[in-house]
DNA sequence: TCAGGGGTTGTTAGCGTTAACAATCAAGTG
DNA sequence: CACTTGATTGTTAACGCTAACAACCCCTGA
């Protein structure tokens, strides 16, 4: 029995051999090569297909020192934004033609990243996505002397490398802006942890719509993005007189705020009109259905992996900074004073 | 001007000079073999430091035959459960020192999940997950003979590979029963799309529960788990008279529900109770907070690698299957006739 | 004293691919 | 007809690592 079932995947010398040239003429075949005659293509063809060959991409990776790997650091994909971006950054690295990696964090600061980050280089990846909405992120990515080119999504001026990001202040003025064009006097606000950028931009936002207008700004309420906060944060807004307008800094927490509501007997929007942040696929339904800021983070995601392989297939390019902007989306939970 | 500053990147070899020892005795030490001097041993550890050296992967891999990279193959990673699941998975792998490729497919049928998968075997994974919930992705799997160890989750008795998965069919019987130990006639039903293995689950505890008391099993109406089609079902249920429970085959969608129900003037629970199912954060600040059935998805993830982890490492092993119980969270959507 | 054996280290040969260069051949050029 | 040119193919040498084996050390015990 000269071989028993000891079945090798092929390699390209097998491939070579079935269809009698060298295997670096299968290797011009499989890369495309312009000088290869058509019938000697075919027959290569032919002979991969009949042996089910497939090339090994960790050889190549060897030779070329390009794995065609983008790595991904994010931080808790299980929160609806994050996770959207990174389906757009998977899909778009796919579709130009790469894999993708990634490492999820479940609380960003400086190591973290950068455990994260090394983790990535060590395999060889040849671009980095780095999700880094905290400002601690940010400023980890300052300093890293990386070799591999990145871009950060989120990332505020993070020194040195490209941002792709939603303009959070201009989302924070349309909400504000929205609620004031309704008549009402002041706008409050519940924001997001103060060390999050996209916090950070949603209260300027507000605060510079708030001041353009001459009201004055309430002192605003720190949530966490989770609808506890929210929640909590409503229960103080339904104990005070005077609140007749609130903009939320996502719409999980505005899901809070009008529960709290809800039960503290507090009409919206009748009596309150909110505003949240982020358009999730929940907020058409919630009790009222939600007036919001819409974020692209597809867009986000796709535009990030453009930016990279332009890095990556361009050579080394200017820094660059890609602004999407949010939408304003219309429903019931706003209305005139 | 010998080197210019061609600043390559150090590699084993160049450790072994700087140390004075061969490369082999470098690998050694970088892989723990017990048979190196602890001298030399630090010594190696010094040039390693002094040169900022990083082993290459990918050699490593060409010669070791494994990548110590995990391929995950999941359905839109926007939603709560493939998320939650997906960033188990990603934890667990990492912890168990594997790194993840993911590849999330927005829709499931055989060819994209084939595709996904040879994706993945071409990049030389060790080790396939696949979050597998439709029935077409299980069959995929069913008559795929790659040659790569895998582990489907949710994939129903999906042919040849090991499963996790959460009880969908005890899920269902729990809101039922709850449904109907608060007095209830009969419990309606609104299911997930029917080619999902998760939503036939569900109907059949449902249907089961029913029959066990006897009680006639309404027409389930079908959704597609958005809470849009949530809503729909919402409005059919709330035209007709006879409805006082009806048990939502996930929270989004029960969302839907609460929401037609406040606009037709159908008051939760007093008139009408509503069980969910998977317990999303949100699902809690809900008008009112609604009672579900909770799915450990985490747990999921983590068992899904701890038996494909095994696989790996502990050779061929028999096909397993990994059943996580669901768990009845009361809040207050439901309450007695 | 010398054979035997474990601990420690070095040498050599791949892993499967692509890059660089050499070789061959047919076609055109003066 | 010798000579360049371009297309096509093959040969050889890496890429950076680990496995297998060989070599050497020092210690033991007869």
């Amino acid at each position: 029995m000269g071989s028993t079932l000891g079945r090798r995947l092929p390699v390209m010398a097998d491939v070579a051999k079935e269809a009698g040239v060298s295997h670096q003429t299968v290797s011009r075949v499989l890369n495309d090569h312009p000088n290869v005659r058509s019938e000697t293509r075919t027959r290569v063809l032919e002979a991969i297909d009949k042996l089910g060959y497939r090339r090994n991409l960790v050889a190549r990776a060897l030779v070329t020192k390009h794995s065609r790997t983008l790595g991904v650091v994010s931080f808790d994909t299980t929160l609806y934004g994050p996770a959207s971006t990174v389906y757009g950054i998977e899909r778009a690295a796919r579709a130009a033609g790469y894999f993708v990696s990634i490492v999820s964090l479940k609380s960003i600061d400086r190591a973290g990243v950068r455990d994260a980050l090394d983790y990535l280089a060590d395999q060889g990846v040849d671009g980095i996505v780095v999700v880094a909405p905290q400002r601690s992120a940010a400023q980890a990515l300052a300093d890293l002397p990386l070799g591999v080119p990145t871009v950060a999504v989120e990332g505020g001026q993070a020194g040195g490398v490209s941002v792709v990001c939603v303009d959070q202040v201009a989302g924070g003025r349309l909400a504000t802006e929205h609620l004031l064009s309704l008549g009402h006097r002041t706008v409050w606000h519940v924001s997001g942890p103060s060390d999050w950028l996209e916090a950070e931009g949603r209260v300027a936002g507000w605060r510079a719509a708030l001041e353009q207008a001459g009201r004055e700004a309430p002192r605003p309420l720190a949530g966490d993005w989770s609808p506890r906060s929210g929640y909590e944060a409503g229960r103080s807004l339904a104990s005070m007189r005077n609140v007749t307008a609130v903009f939320v800094a996502n719409d999980q927490m505005a899901l809070g705020v009008l529960r709290a509501f809800t039960e503290q007997g507090v009409r919206v929007p009748e009596q309150v009109s909110v505003v949240g942040f982020d358009d999730i696929p929940e907020s058409e339904f919630f009790s009222p259905p939600l007036t919001t800021i819409r974020q692209d983070f597809d867009a986000v995601g796709r535009h990030s992996i453009e930016v990279l392989v332009r890095q990556l297939e361009g050579g080394p390019q200017e820094r660059e900074r890609l602004v999407v902007p949010p939408t304003f989306v219309s429903r019931v939970s706003t209305a005139p004073v």
